[in-house]
DNA sequence: TTTT
DNA sequence: TTTT
């Protein structure tokens, strides 16, 4: 027996990125930032941001290239994978991802949006929809555009590890 | 936004039993222990047991009916649920359970048993299938007895703390 | 071998509760609550809120006194632990606690607070000092009163179950 | 505000490592292994293992390093942390580690072990004492042998994924 | 009521 | 490199 656990909350570095497999399945790729901080034995203030690696299938994957964007703050829960892929440069390297299966929208600049995905706390049976201000409720499983839609997510195939994300610090929002 | 998780590793107290709601879907209960040793100022070893009351639905019902045993050990993932109930006595209390939405089956006393249920790995997708000793795997969802199927589990009305649901006694389809 | 771990984010229902042991450990009191919403069969939002008792003790429980405040959003770890109390009626009934090891000051209305404490992410030495606003940043186990110090917490003891509050809904500010 | 944190159950590949900090603090490094499996499309049976790097420090890495062992099974709690290192090409690469807070040594093939470190459950001054077989307990600090003392555990400059710390071989203090 |  |  083992168990593989993570749970995460942070903030997206850059809108999610969302593709599609052979038979039609979607993935979707992010990244979020993690931060720390602590005082060091000179009282001085330290902080320490790490990157994680997201991948979300089918679903899931759906409902966070429709409503995550960059900046957006998320708790994920999911379990860590390694993965090779060949660098640029030709090496062979190993990427870490957590592959979540489930994501709860935290307030994000906009307001006060909260939603829940993922196994539920009812079973299946428990799909709570997202919101966003005065949205109103739409099944998760739903397509539809809420009444104030997010742009479309980018949908392209991203270069081997998802997001190392580090050339970006002056971009990001938090 | 709020979060309300439990993780939880102990031993069954009792055969978990299983009702069924009118609907046919699967209610299972049952109890499980944790506890905590430390050294108290003196140095002696005390111990402090936690009895959790678990609740299960539908799938996770019928696999933890069919599987799990007094003395079973289990992983549960779930959340905690507050349920007023009338006492004996006639007066009201509040009971808290566990309602699961993740199980995994650890090495009980009768051998090397491990499974996972719930949200899976791998999305939906995944369901992990019961491994007792040398059986063959089935799916998850599967109602056949394995090979050496477990003695039937106890299906009966528990008294109140372990009873979530309260009013289908007269309803149980069979 | 067992496990007791209990995740939690959410709002406090009234100001903490700081107390002091005959040796003079600090124990702290609040409730918080979390809700979850879903859709039923009719496709009509539904919500439950559920109260924890949290309980902490030592220099956790001085920091919450010290920061916390009815409507803070805190994020919570710690295990589930069972008390038995006498009720006004004479009664005896068992409440359930969750007793902290961690806690997480999140965004309250106030701001971007954001604080760590307990067993921090570089063993004991990790202390993470609490940020209120513009506040300079104070060691964790210091008593001093940050810039602009919160109100005196209120000291007292609590009626048995440490928070039933079922009573103050409309005071509740989220 | 952020989380990062991981639970994981899995069993020690080898080993533990423990080595020392210039300032003599204790640092161990090992490996767990954790499997998931599941049925595929086709009902054939797939499993899938991970191997984690656990860093531990200071007291932790002490208890680790003297009850651990290759096989051992292990509750792990912590963090995701990415390390940059120089590989024997040359070429920097990124490692993850789990830098744990806590552990608990769960039953391995030797017999029914089983303890808890770290922030334990009743603040700092919950420290319970390893057990092995009839072992007397001992306080978690104590650096005493217990009555049936495993063999030394290995103290090397493991090979770079391995290993946090890359600059203190020539400090360790024997 | 379990388990170590 | 572990374990089931």
């Amino acid at each position: 027996m083992s168990l593989n656990k993570v749970l995460l909350i942070g903030n997206l570095g850059r809108d999610p990125e969302v593709r599609y497999m052979p038979n039609g399945e979607a993935v979707c790729n992010f990244s979020i930032a993690t931060s720390e901080t602590w005082n060091d034995r000179n009282g001085q203030r330290q902080e320490r941001t790490e990157w994680h690696n997201i991948t979300m299938y089918r679903r899931l994957a759906e409902i966070a290239g429709q409503y995550l964007r960059k900046g957006s703050q998320v708790y994920i829960e999911g379990r860590i994978q390694s993965r090779k892929y060949q660098g640029k440069d030709g090496i062979e390297r190993t990427a870490y991802d957590i592959v979540a299966n489930e994501m709860k929208m935290l307030g994000s600049r906009s307001g006060g949006s909260s939603a829940e995905y993922g196994d539920g706390g009812q079973a299946g049976a428990y799909q709570q929809a997202p919101q966003q201000g005065a949205y109103q409720q739409a099944p998760a499983y739903s397509q539809e555009a809420p009444a104030a839609p997010p742009a479309a997510p980018r949908r392209q195939a991203p270069a081997a590890p998802a997001a190392p994300v580090d050339d970006i610090d002056d971009d990001i929002p938090f």
